[in-house]
RNA sequence: GGCGACUUAGCCAAGUGGUAAGGCAUGGGACUGCAACUCCCUGAUCGUCGGUUCAAAUCCGUCAGUCGCCUCCA
């Protein structure tokens, strides 16, 4: 067991080693997605860098229980009970109901996922299944004093709290409400920090999710919902909360709020931060018009293990910027890299020794403040390592069951691209490749490269390497 | 206005006090009938100015630029 997992935590901006709540075990939470629209790969940029940190864990032995919420419900544009749910303009725009956008764009976010490798966590939970667990921790909020009743909503008070800012040094001053121009201030908040913690008043008729409540029928508010999630799941103390940079303030700092004071002691240690993905405008965003998602990337022909590979040759706390270029880059070297281990053969022993010395280099790249970045070069350098190929490919399958690149499938990967092609095309395939070998024989050039040319046509490359003629398909 | 992050070669990026990993691209070469593949070789003093130190990309300060958050967001 490797003791000395290292990462930054947000809650005291220092990267420190992870000492969890129980020994050997890892309690984790994620933010999962709001299921009104597809994930764009910023969003899901999060859930790569969070995966990683999952198996990086579990790669240095410890017990991971990790849990997810769906958020279906109650997450509104605004907090100032005008804006619209999320969920209910997503039906309006697609004229569904409001569980079916949420099962159709949850489904939609774990086939994404699959195509990213991303592993499901043990559970996911949608915040629809939990709203007696929100009454009943809203409940206890207000006779503990911590909540309070105006205008038909429950806040949360924090003015009951003796440190809100627990992720900044900002002050309640400073401030501002309402930067943003479409957002208004409450007039029912005691004080301007507070949240809602259940609303009653909807100004939408329309309104499609309600559930009754000791406040009257109405709906929860948005930051509820992982608190409760997570203590159902992993108990009163939570080792790793993970989500965007976009969540510290204020849906983590006001989870902790609830939290505490709900539990009455500290409940999550570590809270891990991925920074965004932008393009060359700034954030991308799913509000803000068009996006890209991993069914465009894939329309354009990259493999989403490309984006994947993007993510991970980068740093999870850096802004990393998106761009073509940069994925042709990298649709290079993915492709390349594949090439190399796929020419592994399996042949030898595995030399331990040598296995023991690479994989300790391996995790001490992840446990170093998830180095990804280095975790790859550490398999570029293996590659060029003089020990057998058996070690090699050992070594590459047991790497990427952290970074689930595809390499230890790179033989099957290209063997399926061929087997693509129906049995009929592949016999003309091997024709021609016989005819074209006979004009090379006869010193047909002309001959021989009219019939390379006519298979390209076809989308069929062929390459003359030491070990014969092979082929392969092109976009 | 407040808070925070980032700035290393054409591009991505590692590096946290001792004279800059790796990848992609580029250029040159080997191989090839040609091409592709493969292999070899090829590049930066680390945003600015200043300070600390025997020694700084690495510590401190300064200016600049980019980006994010301040109740939609991963």
């Amino acid at each position: 067991m490797n003791n000395t997992f290292q990462f930054y935590n947000t809650l005291t901006r220092t990267v420190e080693t992870v000492i969890p709540h129980e020994e050997g075990k890892i309690a984790m939470y994620t933010c999962g997605p709001t299921v009104y629209h597809f994930a764009h790969i910023g969003n899901l940029r999060s859930y790569i860098m969070e995966d990683v940190l999952e198996k990086s864990l579990r790669y240095v032995g410890y017990d991971v229980k990790r849990v997810m919420n769906i958020t279906d419900v109650g997450h509104l544009s605004s907090d100032a009970d005008t804006g619209e749910d999320k969920m209910l303009k997503g039906a309006k725009r697609e004229h569904k109901s409001v569980m079916e956008i949420a099962k159709f764009y949850t489904d939609a976010f774990f086939a994404d996922c699959a195509k990213l490798n991303i592993k499901t966590p043990d559970v996911v939970e949608p915040a629809t299944n939990c709203i007696a667990e929100f009454i009943h921790m809203i409940e206890v909020l207000l006779e503990k004093g911590c909540a309070y009743l105006a205008g038909g909503n429950v806040y949360f008070d924090t003015s009951k709290l003796k440190d809100y800012y627990v992720f900044s040094s900002q002050s309640e001053k400073e401030l501002l409400v309402g930067v943003r121009d479409d957002v208004e201030e409450d007039a029912n908040k005691k004080n301007k920090n507070d949240f809602v913690l259940w609303f009653t008043r909807s100004k939408f008729e329309d309104q499609a999710l309600k559930w009754d409540s000791p406040w009257g029928v109405g709906y929860p508010g948005w930051h509820i919902e992982c608190s409760c999630i997570g203590i159902k799941h992993l108990g009163e103390y939570m080792d790793i909360h993970c989500g965007g940079v976009d969540n510290i303030f204020p849906h983590h700092t006001n989870e902790i709020a609830q939290s505490e004071s709900y539990l009455g002691h500290p409940w999550c240690g570590y809270w891990f931060h991925v920074n965004h993905l932008n393009d060359k405008s700034g954030k991308m965003s799913k509000s803000s018009g068009d996006f890209l998602t991993v069914s465009l990337l894939e329309e354009k022909g990259y493999d989403p293990l490309v984006y994947r590979m993007f993510c991970l040759q980068s740093h999870y706390r850096k802004p990393l910027e998106f761009s073509y270029e940069v994925m042709d880059n990298m649709s290079a070297a993915y492709g390349k890299l594949i090439k190399k281990i796929a020419d592994l053969r399996e042949e030898g022993e595995v030399d331990l020794a040598f296995f023991d010395h690479y994989r300790q280099k391996f995790v001490d790249a992840l446990s170093g403040d998830l180095n990804t970045s280095m975790a790859i070069t550490i398999v570029y350098n293996l590659l060029k390592e003089d020990v057998n190929d058996a070690t090699k490919l050992a070594l590459v399958k047991d790497f990427d069951q952290v970074l689930s690149l595809g390499l230890q499938a790179a033989k099957d990967k290209i063997k399926a691209d061929q087997s693509d092609v129906d049995a009929e095309l592949e016999s003309y395939i091997l024709a021609k490749i016989e005819e074209r070998k006979a004009a090379k024989k006869a010193k047909d050039f002309a001959r021989a490269d009219a019939i390379r040319d006519e298979l390209l046509e076809k989308g069929v490359a062929l390459k003359d390497t030491r070990e014969g003629v092979v082929w392969s398909l092109v976009n």
